[in-house]
DNA sequence: CAGATTTGACCAGG
DNA sequence: CCTGGTCAAATCTG
């Protein structure tokens, strides 16, 4: 396929933003001194920037690879094959499995269970795609890694159809929100739906959960280590292309959201 | 008021 | 019988 993937468009896109960068710093270079160390030391940060975003992407990309044949994420098998029934086949594999430092993986879901499961300290968190509706099968299950409760196990199932979905929608001048309509009141996913043309990129979207109590959005692990009663946590999560949205002029949530994941908040101050 | 989330119950496999 | 996965009514929020 000649088509290119999200993710090679966030690499193309960032390695051209790396050399703008770079561009940049020649530049300073030739500029009067007062200004020069701390432009430098600027666009040193854009470069470093760039570099961790690439290979933050290049790794996702190279994982998921490894993991299964699974080139479209969380595309996969037919979802009736993946769900014979209602009801999933005890012990059935996940089309993949993923451990990641964020539940975000680029993909809109909708919690629909949680349980406390026997032995972990942590519940594990059922989520459809939002999309469902559209015919979109795909499902997760979310739970947080015993050893590292910073990280979290993903395992995806089903297959996501909604990428189609997700073009149709961008065709259309839609409003921002689909998924939120009530409750998201995160305003940062208004744009995401504007730029949820593309089939997306786990590695680099970001945790986004909106939550109706506005807890911080990063804040991921507190969602976790709440009340013991097996509740759920409202949470509906998505991404998209952050190099679209910036393209786009919707960089606000995409920029916070990269910033999130790939931890540029110590390299910005 | 519409729609999402919460949460207990139900169901099926081991 | 226990455990995990899903459903659906109740609840909540914007």
């Amino acid at each position: 396929m000649a088509l290119a993937t999200p993710t090679a468009v966030v690499l193309e896109l960032m390695t051209m933003g790396q050399q703008s960068a770079a561009h940049l710093g020649d530049l300073l270079r030739a500029a009067s001194p007062p200004v020069r160390a701390e432009h430098q030391a600027l666009a040193a940060e854009i470069l470093r920037c760039c570099d961790r975003v690439i290979a933050a992407v290049s790794a996702g990309a190279s994982n998921k690879k490894r993991k299964m044949t699974d080139p479209g994420a969380t595309t996969c098998h037919p979802p009736a094959a993946a769900m014979p029934s209602k009801r999933r086949v005890r012990g059935a594999e996940a089309h993949r499995e993923v451990h990641a430092d964020t539940t975000a993986d680029g993909f809109v879901w909708r919690k629909y269970g949680q349980k406390d499961i026997n032995g972990s300290n942590h519940p594990r968190l059922y989520y459809r795609c939002a999309f469902r509706g559209e015919g979109c099968a795909a499902t997760r299950r979310v739970q947080r890694s015993q050893e590292e409760p910073a990280a979290f196990v993903i395992a995806y199932y089903g297959e996501h159809t909604c990428g189609a979905a997700f073009s149709q929608q961008r065709a259309e001048p839609q409003p921002p929100t689909v998924v939120d309509s009530g409750s998201n009141a995160w305003g940062v996913f208004g744009a995401v739906d504007r730029n949820r043309g593309s089939p997306l990129m786990p590695s680099l979207a970001a945790e986004h959960d909106v939550r109706r109590h506005g807890e911080a959005p990063r804040d991921t692990s507190q969602r976790w280590s709440s009340p013991s009663s097996s509740s759920s946590y409202s949470e509906v999560e998505l991404g998209a292309s952050p190099v679209e949205g910036f393209l786009d002029g919707n960089f606000d949530w995409e920029w916070e959201t990269v910033v999130n994941s790939l931890r540029f908040g110590d390299l910005l101050h």
